[in-house]
Order: C-alpha cells, then structure tokens, then sequence
DNA sequence: AATTTATGTCAGCTATGTTGACATAAATTT
DNA sequence: AAATTTATGTCAACATAGCTGACATAAATT
C-alpha cells in the first residue's frame, strides 16, 4: 500500500445515484442464478454439467448443426467441446453423422434419449418462466422478450433468428 | 448401446409445441453471456475474474457486510470465497473490518481504488441494459424487471429487498 | 499437386467451484 | 468458571470447464 488514506473503508453503497442501474444489473444475477439451479440439480444425476446441458441444448434445437456452427453459439474452443460432446455420444445422447455435400463435417443429432433429457432440463425452466409471467399482459409479455433481445450483441442477434419456432 | 435404435438420429428441431419456451430460455441464456462479456475484458487487465467482480459488486452495494452474509448472497463456500477476497484484499480493493458489537466478525468495506473499480465495471453493463430499454416505455420497464424479480427463487427475493436504493 | 478447411487429439495450464478436517478467538450457554 | 457454539481462517485434495499451443488426418478447394 503506497498511501495510507488508499486503505480507507467507504462506508456509504454505491446507489442508483451514481448513475449506474444497480437495480437491473442484479435482477439479472439473481434471476439467472436460480433459473440454471433448475436444471443444475437433474444434471447431476447424471454425471454432467452446465457445460452438457448447453450442447444438449441446441443440438436439439438445430439438429444437424456442424461442429464449427456449435462452437460459434457456445463461444467456446473446440478443445473445451470435445470432451463435453464425447461424453454425450458416449452415452448415446448425441450420435454424429459424416456430411452428406461436404463430408468434412459432422453434423450433431440427439438420440431418443438426448431428446428426452433435452426437454427434462428444459421443463423446470420455462416453468419457471411461465410462473414469471403468470400476472403479465401480453403486451408485457413481449417487452420483456424485447429487452432480453436487445441486450445481445447485435451482430450476435442472428443467432437468435436462425433458432426455430418463435 | 444396447439398443440399435437408440442411436437413431432425430431430424426434428425442438419447437415451442412441445410445450416448453424455448425462445425465453435462449434470450435469458444470449442475454446474460453478452451481459457478463463487458466487465469480463476489464477484469482480464487486473487479473481478476468474475468471482472477483461478483465480491467487488456485493461489498459495494453493501458496505460492512460480514463474511458470512457475502457467503449467503454469492452461494458459495467459504473456501471458495478466500482466495478471491485475499486478492482484493492484497491489492487493496477492498478492507477488513473487526465488527464492534461483535468481534469475531469481518465487516467488509470497499477502499476507493475498489469503488472506483466496481463503478467501472458497473458502467458498460448499466449502458448496456439503457440502450436495451431505449424504445421501452415506463410500464415496459417496470414489467421487465417484475419479470427478473419473479424468476427468484421467491425465499432468495429478500435478498433483492435489503439493497440499496431501487 | 499444393493449400486450405473441418475436425480431432494430446499436453499442460487457469479459474472457480467443491468436500473434509482442523485451528483460533470471541460470544453464549450451562 | 467451564463448556459449547459461532464466525472466521486455513490446509489439502479434488472436479469442472474453460483456455493456449501444437500437431494429425481427411476432404475440399485452388
């Protein structure tokens, strides 16, 4: 500690005085931390982790998807991947199939079993959405929908529409 | 495998008619890794990591918190939380204080390095979350963050109450 | 034929969480 | 006053999930 007064306690909390959205910015910690227990708690039954339940994820919501479509949802390395998805085609959630035009690729299809897991993973979550919403209006409904939207990077927001059944 | 059909790939998406939100679980999902992208590149520079900015934000929202009340909001282990708080203790962010009623307590307090620190991180996610209500009217916002509130676990919502000025 | 691309794999590292065991000082209870 | 409980700290070992760098292979492209 070069100064003394450096080490000086702040007794006063940073409040929405300081022109920061302390309010939303926590909404949004506490509310993602308890919407991920949900499924936190079947995942490890199984022996798998959050890391599983994304892949499993969209593999089921876009099957078929390459390996390299993968890894630019997840924004993740191809080596932290590879273990995650050989535990899950080895268990027989997820088998890969050789492209059909390029044959290069793999393309990424649940098993009967990965879908079943798919949907118990995502049941207790939009539950807990549903329960959200259970006093919202329609139009409340949808600006909600419209907020979490806007908060994604907006070259990221394609990703988003390219995902079916909106 | 024991079962030769198990590993069939199936060639369906996952839609909204298997009963399940599928497009508030991606928002939430999309919404909250571009969310904790921002201060993630500042904390790079300091070496510091995201339960540092979690300990950092909590100290200064709440200052004089024991070590036992930080471990009740953050949902980790002590353990867990001594190597990080040694840190922003080491390097000055933040500082220990012997309770007065009660002396076997450490009431933490952020110094002004760690306040100046925590508005900073604070700052692109607060501009984030502005230009995401942009075009929200008033009773827009007030649902979403009614929305954010509802999806904690309702126990955990007190939580949310004992900060500081909403 | 040479290069690029999609994927896989090996090795090692880091950050952040976990459990279990034990230590200390201060407060509380008996 | 002694015993117990509580708040905190610390040591050791471990798991998960991310990372970088290097290299291999097969298929597509140039």
């Amino acid at each position: 500690m070069a100064d003394r007064t450096a080490a000086e306690p702040i007794r006063t909390p940073l409040t929405i005085e300081d022109g920061i959205d302390f309010s939303v910015i926590e909404l949004l910690f506490f509310a993602y931390r308890d919407f991920t227990s949900d499924p936190d708690e079947i995942l490890a039954d199984y022996g798998f982790g959050r890391a599983h339940h994304r892949v499993l994820h969209f593999v089921n919501r876009l099957p078929g998807l390459t390996v390299a479509e993968l890894l630019d949802v997840l924004k993740i390395t191809k080596q932290s991947l590879a273990r995650v998805l050989k535990q899950l085609i080895d268990t027989g959630h997820i088998v890969q199939i050789q492209g059909l035009q390029d044959r290069r690729q793999r393309e990424l299809y649940p098993t009967a079993k990965g879908r079943t897991l798919a949907l118990a993973l995502a049941r207790p979550q939009s539950r807990r959405i549903a329960a959200a919403f259970h006093d919202a209006t329609p139009p409340e409904r949808e600006a909600v929908e419209r907020f979490l939207k806007a908060m994604v990077d907006p070259e990221l927001r394609i990703q988003i529409d390219k995902l079916p059944g909106e």
